[in-house]
DNA sequence: ATAATACTCTACTAATATTGTCAAGTATTT
DNA sequence: AAATACTTGACAATATTAGTAGAGTATTAT
């Protein structure tokens, strides 16, 4: 349960093969698709979304390729998956698109709420630079258990996320 | 993204009612189905497979119906998904049926390996206890955030997962 | 100019998973 | 023995995911 689309991983490794190389050359669709082992047409559709969303930026013509708009810090993974496939949405209640008139006197949606608060806490504080420097990822883990944060973007994402961001399901 | 399905929750909806009555009279189907808004058929098939995962056990004959098996604050959230829906595995690499050869050297594995740890942790800390009481869930998630437990089952579930369960992904 | 390289876009299909229904059967109590 | 209620397995409808195909556009080196 609770599976993510191959679209979205695809996507994260796709965007850290990139940033692997920023800042530098332009990254070809090619040799990203050789490295991830996903074909080039799948890959041009996520590529495609992603620049759309404006987090990378792409140059044409021979050594051309894909580059990141901004920092690898700047981009978090909750980003790149909300790009590919739209905003978590536990449950159809949750999804600011449908919304739910039980919700108040419903006390699953409480719970629901709170998970995917969790969940796109740790995804919006997890940036590209984390995966880059590789070990941090503990190291953040840890930070965020213990109640404080590493890296830049992160501050916004975590303790302030979990107790005033309410505005989202009720719609 | 990461959508929960429907059987998911209309089981820990359903768990729910049955717990409300407890410790006392049977709940029949008909009431839950009645109560949650959904179909009997798709309610006996639910409630079949946590009967047989032991959470829940049967009466038969008039007056008869659902009861729990373990008092509500033994029970939790993430027992009763991973019932229904099968161990959480965000990619097909985290996968316990599946496991991936790579592993070792993709940046991703940890990434999803500690979300997915996260998200378990929460469910696993979450119980019935915590839904009939209702209120609680933001108390909880305050302590969960502050590093502490408030019920039983809880501290299975919280730091220590965090940093030692790591036999899930191995293969 | 023009060929080679590389990105852009839309549509479509195949596979899979979810969601839910149906019907016949078994057990228990009044 | 009749009513109630759980039990089981098969199956159809629907939705989503995953991935392919192919034609087209832009850029640059020569
Ligand atoms: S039924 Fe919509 S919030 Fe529970
Ligand atoms: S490809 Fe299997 S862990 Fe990354």
């Amino acid at each position: 349960m609770l599976k993510l689309s191959t679209k979205g991983q695809y996507g994260v490794r796709a965007m850290f093969e990139i940033a692997r190389r920023h800042p530098g050359e332009p990254v070809a669709i090619k040799e990203i698709a050789a490295r991830q082992d996903v074909s080039v047409a799948y890959l041009e559709q996520i590529l495609n979304t992603l620049r759309k969303s404006g987090l990378i930026a792409s140059v044409r013509g021979p050594g051309g390729g894909y580059l990141l708009s901004r920092q690898p810090e700047e981009i978090s993974i909750g980003e790149i998956l909300r790009s590919l496939d739209g905003p978590i949405a536990l449950t159809a209640c949750q999804d600011p698109m449908e919304g739910c008139v039980r919700a108040d006197g419903c006390v699953t949606s409480l719970l629901w709420k709170a998970l995917g608060e969790k969940i796109e806490g740790f995804l919006d504080a997890m940036t590209l630079r984390d995966l880059l420097t590789g070990n941090s990822i503990k190291q953040k883990q840890k930070d965020l258990y213990g109640h404080k944060y590493a890296s830049g973007e992160a501050q916004k994402a975590g303790q302030q996320m979990f107790f005033e961001k309410t505005g989202k399901a009720g719609a």
